[in-house]
DNA sequence: CCATTGATCGTCT
DNA sequence: GACGATCAATGGT
């Protein structure tokens, strides 16, 4: 499993009037242990385990004290790879992505960046470490499409303060659901008094 | 279209 | 105590 046999995968969430699915059109690789930008550079802590477990499964962050992010654990070694979700195209439950992002005013946003794609599916902290080869979970992953590797590109990651020149991230060429790239800028603080 | 900035809190040191 | 795998509002071009 490599990232960019994840680009045309889907991911569905809910069933019935609940169900939404997002065609994966952007991803974002971390290379565990070998890698200064992942959360698993510094080994397994509470929140990271389950990126040190078996491959296939969601791992969830909470990030900015405000969004939800979710990666798939990639494996099969264990070096903590995981593949971040970075944008989507939504091919099922429209109206259901809608109402969870209800300011967004055009679809092909509506999962474009990872927390908005995380918002789509109804991802957050009780999402993390669930099977997504499990055909009856609440959130499970389908073949989709294949993408052609004449179709795919790559670049440097968004937003990575460190090992920022890896070509990480990879794309559906000229798909109108990737998200912009943003170079990492150093955040002020807020002022003191 | 682009650039800038505030919001807000779990996590790890 | 500092920082972050972000977003949306704002204001300019």
């Amino acid at each position: 499993m490599v990232a960019r046999d994840l680009l045309g995968r889907v991911i569905v969430s809910g069933d019935g009037a609940h169900r939404v699915a997002v065609r994966l059109t952007e991803v974002e690789a971390y290379r565990g242990r070998d890698d200064s930008a992942s959360h698993a550079f510094r080994g397994p802590t509470p929140r990271t385990a389950v990126m040190f477990g078996p491959a296939g499964h969601l791992y969830t962050y909470f990030v900015y004290g405000m969004h939800w992010c979710a990666n798939i654990v990639t494996g099969p070694n264990g070096l903590a790879s995981a593949v971040l979700l970075r944008a989507g195209e939504v091919v099922d439950g429209i109206d259901v992505a809608r109402g969870r992002r209800p300011k967004v005013e055009s679809d092909r946003l509506l999962a474009r960046g990872p927390a908005g794609l995380a918002t789509v599916l109804g991802l957050d902290g009780s999402s993390s470490g669930a099977d997504l080869c499990l055909p009856n979970s609440e959130i499970r992953m389908h073949a989709g499409s294949q993408v052609s590797e004449s179709a795919i590109r790559s670049g440097r990651r968004v937003g990575v303060a460190t090992a920022a020149d890896l070509e990480l991230r990879f794309w559906i060429a000229d798909d109108p659901t990737v998200s912009a790239f943003r170079a990492w800028t150093p955040r002020r603080r807020k002022p003191v008094g």
